[in-house]
DNA sequence: CTTTTTCTGGATCTACTTATCCAGTTATAA
DNA sequence: TTATAACTGGATAAGTAGATCCAGAAAAAG
């Protein structure tokens, strides 16, 4: 995977935000429901884009969560950022000291691609992305942990 | 980080190793030494590459690490697939049945980012990276346990 | 055959990510 | 003011990646 959990996991939720109609709001149970994240981890995980001001969260009866500001005000390397995800990056060897008059042997071609990739996300907004996925058809990947055992 | 850590390791030693003189073969601590990698660690990353048979390991008096077959004839991808590192990867929302006929909002475009990202890694050898970087120079990020940041 | 070199491989440790628990706080409605 | 809905936040557990330790096993040299 390109993203960690986390990320994904934001992402779903700010795909799902970004269906509400203007000053509609969803509670962390629905949410947990349409996104397939588990609800106490997307407590935490909503709480990131609250306090990056993408998301507001209110409390009390009527409460839940909504986007801070129009869909298009939203980009996805705002979303990315607010969940730690680095998307500037580094090096492909993970050298420090590498730059365009120090290179490294992947330098030229790695950091174009990433360019593409810094470009692509401070273009794209919340907007682009159209309509979130449901749940049911494309179905939730199954998150074998391992210790995970199918029902009967 | 677009890579992980293991994967980074790999890389160096592969660029390493893709310098020798063909009949020419490095151990474990000169490559610990050149690649800064941890000696121990690097073994265990040496194995993955030494099982997908793009390294070979020859124990005992004079013997070391060298690449299996030519530089030109192994590809980026080869080298990632044996660190484990997914380039296929899946759906931007880690949908399972997200597929073109049922698409998730990021398809497009996050689909058409996955291929030219595998294209790249199938068209690019060992034999592209040039020379390897050299440590000195192009410093070796400092891994101080604390400053260190950890994403995709 | 013994010694030395060097990779192999299991066990363990630590840090970080993901996940869960539960008590607290805030807001609304009656 | 009370009850209830709902987010907040600290503590903790489980799981995985990264790192280390150390006892083999194999190959070469003497």
């Amino acid at each position: 995977m390109l993203l960690n959990l986390t990320a994904v996991y934001g992402l779903r939720a700010m795909a799902v935000l970004a269906e509400l109609e203007p000053g509609e709001s969803i509670n962390a149970d629905q949410l947990s429901e349409r996104t397939g994240v588990p609800r106490q981890y997307l407590s935490k995980v909503m709480r990131k884009l609250v306090v990056a001001r993408l998301v507001r969260g209110q409390r009390g009866r009527g409460g839940g969560f909504a986007l801070q500001r129009p869909r298009s005000k939203i980009r996805l390397a705002d979303v990315l950022a607010a969940l730690d995800l680095e998307m500037k990056a580094g090096c492909a060897f993970d050298f420090e000291a590498c730059d365009v008059h120090n290179p490294c042997t992947l330098h030229p071609i790695w950091s174009r691609l990433q360019e593409s990739l810094a470009t692509w996300t401070t273009k794209t907004t919340m907007a682009d992305l159209g309509a979130a996925p449901k749940r049911g058809a494309p179905a939730v990947a199954s998150r074998r942990t391992g210790t995970r055992r199918r029902s009967d």
